[in-house]
DNA sequence: CGCTATTGCGCAATCC
DNA sequence: AGGATTGCGCAATAGC
């Protein structure tokens, strides 16, 4: 309890570039959690964008919207505020009448054109969202896979690991035995020759 | 758009264990995304549980509480219904007034004990709620850690191969060579004695 | 039974 | 402008 998500709530969208204007969050609870560093760092070259079936559906029932309940100290309607928004009815300012006649203002004039009438209930956001969800389902199943992929790899990779090893010991041994043999016949003494000598 | 959440409204918490009582979910758009199959299948002994430091915050500012907009053909308060919730304002019934005596019931009587006062405002709600972003929040660090380790592993093990495999072509060419020699041993002809050899 | 751990999902900020 | 990523909180549920 007690959040205080409040943070930037300066910074309107004023700045092109919010840098990393951000710092603090007490999480509400005070296990004081954060991923903090680590980074991600997924690189590697995979993504071989296999876009397989992906057919029907399956449950995806929950729909969650909620939450709310938070101190959510608002910010203007369509402010930028990356904290939060909306004091407690869902859509917030209501007031912000559906018609939007900043499309007849040039590009550099109106709001940064994509947030501009992002009323919660317009039938633009809910497009966009649906859009947005399809493509982090998409991606988020792309991981899936990429993650898969990489264990898989490792196990297989460990596996061809230890047949290499096996090998070496094999050569290892065998050339041990050469050798062996060799040193034997340079030897002006006896000349029995050949001892094991597995096959190959 | 033309949301249609209204899958399982009936069966309220009344059965112990809902089992898969779901189906269906159009998923608003037509995309008909479904992660589908492919099921994780995470296992490997991993996860040495190493809960380092994770000390300070970053930003995490966006707290995003708003959504509702969906059509979301609520269900009853407490309801248990996977489906949807909170016709609108956020804690929906807030009639559900906040004294709970079910505390004096027997256990068998009560409503299953996990989901009786669920008042999205009420101070357990939120102490679960947090509770759970908490291991939440671990949970996924945790995962990240993992995948990187993986990927590092493979990277190690992929290099490992690589020198393992030179290691191969370089006993083979040596246990080659010596072979050539002992055929040339035995060769009853000619005998001026080994070509090359290289060290060793 | 109750609590934590996982997991899928939608939202929003950001990246590209 | 628009898809791709990513961190985050919620809820369902798997596990202990």
């Amino acid at each position: 309890m007690s959040d205080s998500r409040v943070s930037s709530v300066i910074q309107e969208w004023a700045s092109p570039f919010p840098g990393q204007a951000h710092t603090m969050h007490p999480v509400t609870s005070g296990q004081a959690e954060s991923t903090g560093q680590l980074a991600q760092m997924e690189m590697m070259p995979y993504g071989q964008s296999q876009l397989m079936m992906r057919e029907g559906g399956e449950d995806r029932v929950a729909e969650q919207m909620m939450g709310m309940s938070y101190l959510s100290y608002s910010s203007s309607c369509i402010g930028n505020a990356p904290s939060a928004a909306s004091t407690n009815h869902h859509h917030q300012s209501h007031g912000n009448n559906e018609q939007d006649f900043s499309h007849f203002l040039l590009p550099t004039l109106r709001a940064p054109l994509t947030k501009r009438s992002l009323s919660k209930d317009s039938a633009e956001y809910r497009l966009r969202r649906e859009r947005n969800n399809v493509a982090v389902r998409k991606s988020r199943d792309k991981a899936r896979r990429r993650i898969q992929l990489t264990q898989q790899r490792a196990m297989q990779l460990q596996e061809e690991n230890q047949k290499l090893q096996m090998r070496i010991g094999q050569l290892t041994q065998e050339l041990d035995t050469l050798k062996h043999i060799l040193s034997q016949r340079h030897m002006p003494g006896s000349e029995e020759g050949a001892a094991g000598e597995s096959r190959i």
